[in-house]
DNA sequence: GGACAGTACTACGCATCGCGCAGTACTGTC
DNA sequence: GACAGTACTGCGCGATGCGTAGTACTGTCC
């Protein structure tokens, strides 16, 4: 009984909706997704999921070497990314009602 | 850009949705899913959870032999399936509602 | 009466994608 | 100088939806 089946296909949306605002590096986008709600969120997903984005053109990436600890890859949402976050969480929408839908009336 | 990978661990859930009310066969389940708005729901898809949610425990079954056609083998939702379907329920909201959350503000 | 469409189900193998785990590497602390 | 925290990579697994093919029965239309 757990989440993980729920986010398939939607972590990406998580994700592009994360970095919307600001360019982060993996580890932070774990941390805010965490923050976000998405508790049980695994870091690896994670790290794939970006790498995923970034080789389909959605994101760009710099390195930023730190001062305390190992380097960051930061990845920044480019116009791509942005129209395909807002196609998916378009399409995250109208699913969610369809299936509410089908749920109504369902106790909870 | 398809649907297919949002699906993913939410069409049981739609699957004993469908059920709650009525006994139903897998041809019929299709049909029931797609009038309700899964249009693009594949029927191996179907017929292959119905018969997870079989092995399961969460549903009953009995063929009834058609006059019109082959046989039919109906799926009935047992208190198994219907505790299954509340707390599926539940989670899916749950998770739909965290993830509405991190999209605010993205404009559709 | 034979091809064909519709109904109903089964089986096989594939692709996607999130996850667990191991490994690398760097920094600071006790 | 072992260990925890930070940050990333790579490998293989498992769950599950999908496409396709195959079986089987009924009714229709030329």
């Amino acid at each position: 009984m757990d989440t993980s089946q729920l986010l398939k296909g939607v972590l990406d949306l998580a994700v592009l909706a994360v970095l919307r605002k600001d360019d982060g590096y993996g580890y932070d986008v774990v941390r805010r997704l965490r923050a976000g709600g998405l508790n049980d969120v695994g870091d690896a997903s994670v790290y794939g999921t970006l790498r995923r984005l970034y080789n389909a053109g959605m994101l760009t990436s710099y390195v930023v070497p730190s001062e305390e600890g190992p380097h960051r890859k930061y990845y920044s949402i480019n116009e791509t990314g942005r129209g395909r976050l807002a196609e998916s969480a378009e399409m995250w929408r109208s699913f969610a009602s369809t299936l509410d839908g089908l749920l109504e009336e369902v106790a909870a």
